[in-house]
DNA sequence: GTACGGCTTGACGTGGACGTCAGGGCAAGA
DNA sequence: TCTTGCCCTGACGTCCACGTCAAGCCGTAC
């Protein structure tokens, strides 16, 4: 199949399957007009990426994925270091959603503040603070 | 006092003061050399800029803070318009936190999925999965 | 005199994953 | 023959918050 073809197949754009291909992700084969080929094959890498991609994976993360489907594997996460990528963005994910998690807390610590003040401000009785803390 | 001052109080670089100054956001007084004049007033409101965008808010999203400091308001979330950005982010955040948790989980499910076939392509008996669900 | 430090403006670079446009080729259908 | 549709390459644009470099001014210390 032709590149197009192939954009559609992954609801994704040409523009996006010849990038892949300038970073050596996804090579394409050529016919008599010099136009780009695919088979099925690659249109499973392709989907391998995209979900990927979906997950958040950086471009270069799918790679090992990529290459073990290219091997012959069964599936894309069928080789070690793709597992290993899977654990790295584990903790990864771990570590962002904590971080959030603070910046959350924080965030809401300080819109209470403030509107205890404005309420304060407002004339209104202090409010009592549950589990004051000083 | 100058640029270069007011940017190692506020532990910034005097790039980032000058972008402020082009965004509109942190206006400059000018000496009678045609340099850059802050006072605290300026510190308190770089203060609350890079507080803020240590939560990663936007620049933009800290437009309203520094507005109602410089309104003469005791603090820069004591206006209605900071309250309704905090509330924005905290909504935000939520729908962030929530979303990579998804994935995160989504991704532990295809790393166990992965393991265990690999254990089983090993040689391995099938492991009992707890709570199988089909 | 001159070296130095701080300041000025202007403008290009960064990163990631593409979007979009320009200019052109090739084949099939009306 | 002309249009339509798909493809090609090359290259600039996008977003955001700056980093970095260039060229030059000004005051001060040596």
């Amino acid at each position: 199949m032709r590149i197009g073809e192939l954009a559609e197949l992954a609801g994704t754009s040409t523009r996006t399957l010849r990038y892949y291909e300038s970073r050596g992700l996804l090579p394409a084969r050529r016919d008599g007009q010099g136009h780009r080929t695919y088979d099925e094959g690659d249109l499973r890498m392709l989907r391998q990426i995209r979900m990927l991609r979906d997950f958040g994976f950086e471009l270069e993360e799918t790679r090992p994925f990529v290459d073990c489907l290219r091997a012959g594997h069964p599936a894309g996460d069928s080789c070690p270091s793709s597992l290993a990528v899977y654990r790295r963005k584990l903790a990864e994910l771990d570590g962002l959603i904590g971080q959030l998690a603070d910046v959350r807390e924080q965030v809401a610590r300080q819109l209470s503040a403030a509107e205890a003040a404005a309420r304060e401000a407002a004339g209104e009785p202090a409010a009592p603070r549950c589990e004051m803390t000083g």
